[in-house]
DNA sequence: GATACTGATATAGGATTCCATATGAAACCC
DNA sequence: GGGTTTCATATGGAATCCTATATCAGTATC
């Protein structure tokens, strides 16, 4: 009965992740390798097989030149916005296209729903 | 030899989430009750002796009412501006008066040292 | 003194991340 | 065809997150 977490990672965030890599020219070997992790579990964080411990997340994302910040909820559409901002003037062709919240597409908005 | 992992959360990020805990009024047991985590691993995860999953910390910050937002690293001090501006006026009495980014204060900057 | 609440710690077991190595498939090149 | 690169998958094992229960110290209240 007990939701137990999400048991995996938004979507959002591991299409970021993907297109970050992606856009460095970097195979999974080379992303991997630039933190200590074997190509085979890159590859299962990608494809949603598994869900890394946040050390883990916090050094994949460090290495694409991105950071983890905790922010109160109130503030996450203004902090995507000026994610967005931010791509549309200097990341131009730097990368992908999607500044999502990690809110949105993960199908479970309230999954303990003990309201 | 490889510097695997950070192996700690940010100390910065466990401050956070053990004044937003104290500033509702729960308990660890409460907080624990709330995401489907005993006590004792609360007290593990604010004391620094685990590093959760990353679902399993996500679920922690959301009831907290915070998210955690990927952004590049070049917006995370605007961010912090956001968050601190934010707590100025809103926030006034609800929580810490902290706002540091994830980086600076978990003293390993670039932890695997291959610049 | 007795009871209750909070937080840290201990042990033991199950589940999963993470490591190391290898293989197969698909897409490229020569 | 042969070679290379990229990515997904498989197996076996080590590390650790997570669960469950219990204990102990500190504080407060009766």
């Amino acid at each position: 009965m007990k939701p137990t977490r999400l048991h995996k990672l938004p979507d959002a965030l591991r299409k970021e992740l993907h297109q970050a890599r992606l856009s460095r020219g970097w195979s999974q070997l080379e992303l991997g390798r630039r933190v200590g992790l074997p190509q085979m579990h890159v590859s299962a964080i990608e494809t949603g097989r598994t869900v890394p411990r946040f050390d883990t997340l916090l050094e994949l994302v460090r290495v694409l030149d991105r950071d983890l910040v905790l922010v109160p909820r109130a503030l996450v559409p203004a902090v995507n916005a000026l994610v967005r901002d931010y791509r549309r003037q200097e990341g131009k062709a730097d990368d992908v296209g999607e500044e999502t919240s990690l809110y949105a597409d993960d199908g479970s908005e309230t999954p303990r729903g003990t309201m």
